[in-house]
DNA sequence: GTGCGTGCAAAGTATTTGCATGATG
DNA sequence: CATCATGCAAATACTTTGCACGCAC
């Protein structure tokens, strides 16, 4: 376990900073300005960004930075287990960082995105994989449907039609 | 309800063709002999294809049709709700018939897909969602790891390393 | 110094769109 | 016969790769 359970889920900025780097030198790989600055920058963060809304901030404190760069540094977060890769809806790479386990709600009408977590759903996802003699590693659950706000206006808008 | 639950949810290859037409009557669009040759030919389908595999099926029994017409016409398809589109781990497209709910383990190292169905975590689904509001359309949910067979091809490997 | 990392540009995928022609209601 | 659909090619969006140079170990 090359990094500790404890600090991929959780841990503080600091921590989750210092299990990359930990994690790059294992792999023999080099710590370098960009992959810290991105990494640092990423780890404050709470939600789902695309790769172009990373690098577009990053480019503010790195001026120089590439966009390869980008899409290999969140490569490399996501192999250290740290940050994770979704795709909502359509195909376009969401990057967030792993905290706890959580699931996701989402409006097909304004994209808002509210995340839970449910234990009893976690743990019949375990039993149903038994069933089939999955090792399970990871899973995604999406919720889709109308939030509050958008189901109150889809609601007014019959009145209309 | 333009299309009955009860045909999008399990009804036969004719009866979702017979919905299909409808929905594309009550836009104002057109049957054409490409719509009707796809859609016949994916509602026998099980399982899920991409956008590839579906143009080069469909060229046999449409020669001429061209890559466009399968995009637009899955979309259609999509729009009636009568097929859903998803995108396991990478941003590939994949279309399948809409049954009764289903959700899916995937191994991570074949690729194998195995379906199942889970009333209860169906029915906590619906619960998170009343907590938060939410008015549920669909959902997704996807559990990734090892099937049986490679769990214990990587259990007989780990002796080797 | 060696080898990996970077930034750029170019190449790859997957998907969408513009347009002239053809088919449908 | 007006309108929508089709097939082609070009365009787009997102992501990856090749390469020359630079930096970390």
């Amino acid at each position: 376990m090359p990094i500790a359970e404890s600090i991929r889920f959780g841990g503080s900025e600091g921590q989750k900073l210092d299990a990359f780097r930990e994690f790059i030198k294992e792999r023999g790989l080099k710590s370098t300005r960009q992959r810290d600055e991105i990494a640092q920058w990423f780890f404050r963060l709470r939600g789902h960004l695309n790769a172009d809304e990373i690098y577009r901030e990053i480019k503010e404190i790195s001026p120089g930075i590439g966009f390869s760069t980008v899409y290999r540094t969140m490569k490399l977060l996501c192999d250290s287990g740290l940050v994770q890769e979704r795709h909502f809806g359509d195909g376009e790479a969401l990057y967030e960082n792993v905290s706890a386990h959580h699931d996701h709600c989402i409006c097909t009408l304004c994209g808002k995105i509210v995340e839970f977590e449910n234990d009893r759903i976690e743990a019949l996802q375990e039993s149903v994989a038994q069933e089939y003699g999955f090792r399970l590693t990871s899973h995604k659950m999406e919720l889709y449907g109308l939030c509050p706000e958008c189901a109150k206006r889809a609601d007014q808008g019959l009145t209309e039609s």
